[in-house]
DNA sequence: GTCTATAGGGTGATAGAC
DNA sequence: GTCTATCACCCTATAGAC
């Protein structure tokens, strides 16, 4: 592994734990095992690492829930498909949430300007939506609902163990194993509900 | 107002937007319209600050779901029951759930023991709740399942959006007011999933 | 109680040797 | 490319006047 590449694995620990203002330069080189000069000569400031980090890490979750969401799966199948897709993703980048969700808190009109320059496409994923829903609806196949609405269940019931991880862990005893474990048994009892809520 | 007062609102505001480590004790002693000497005069240092202020908010935001999970409801009423309180909890206080789970990620030892110091009764009202689930399962009104699993679909349901609160506003431009309206006019929603989700 | 001034320590960033 | 040394700033906390 070069040196750049050992310093944005660290970087990147250090940025999802802590979140930006609490990182240390310093952690971040001891934990990549260099010095402290070295992070500068590569990234120039902390700012500009954490900026490659954070387009990495949102990137990498949104990614892949688009195609899925602008397939022609019906949308009982879609539903099932995006939630095993997030599920997969949020196992594998159980920190994800939290990092980008809080970032955002701390310094919202910075981080929206970014995401709308390096992603305008959720809003046109919600109006497929809403269209494939309304035929459907018309076929006589599903309730109606709003695309957004639905969108925001589906996340929220994906994501929502993630972002409170530590708390759940924190108050029920689980080691990070058991979490992730308990998060993917999840998986048909939230396809389930999600479904139920939309059939006739 | 008394000056500690001012302080402590002030403080609230700074440390639930920015987190404690963005936190500034000049920006808290500016909005309360005061010197930063003074804070140390009333509060000794900014952990003491913000400790105060942290468990202010987690009790104000647990308060209350305890009654309502351990009253003697029949299961149904009581999902609706606690979805009216909670979004009624998170309209008045949008921001405490992106504040608290951020501080328990960013220091998960230090924040669980003070959690567990403080409040041991989460275990217990899941242990009443798996009881009464079993017993009406029993006289055949709802489905077989956990109580844990329930409380988490509850709480995502209801809290991620405003864990999200500023990622969906950014991305819709909702202003404040048409998020909280939003937040709000989900919950009939959001209680028929629940309950569709246990009835038999 | 409230202020000004300043100590004291940490942190991001740079200069310059190798 | 990688290091040591150091600068310059920021931030918490305290001392001391009023």
């Amino acid at each position: 592994m070069t040196t750049e590449e050992q310093i944005l694995q660290a970087a990147t620990k250090v940025f999802t734990e802590k979140g930006f203002a609490a990182a240390r330069m310093d952690e971040i080189a001891k934990e990549a095992g260099i010095n402290r000069a070295l992070l500068h000569y590569y990234f120039r400031s902390k700012e500009k690492m954490f900026e490659i980090i954070f387009e990495d890490k949102f990137r990498s979750f949104f990614a892949g829930i688009y195609g899925i969401l602008s397939s022609d799966l019906p949308i009982l199948e879609k539903i099932a498909a995006v939630v095993d897709h997030e599920l997969q993703t949020l196992v594998k980048h159980p920190e994800i949430p939290i990092f980008i969700l809080n970032e955002i808190n701390v310094n919202p009109e910075r981080m929206i300007r970014r995401i709308h320059r390096e992603d305008a496409s959720i809003p046109e994923a919600v109006k497929m939506l809403d269209a494939q829903i309304q035929k459907e609806f018309e076929q006589g196949i599903i309730k109606r609902i709003g695309g957004f609405s639905l969108v925001i269940e589906i996340m929220s019931l994906c994501i929502y163990p993630f972002v409170a991880k530590n708390l759940i862990m924190g108050v029920t005893g689980m080691d990070r194993e058991a979490f992730l474990q308990f998060a993917l048994s999840r998986k048909q009892e939230i396809i389930g509900i999600l479904q139920n809520g939309i059939k006739l």
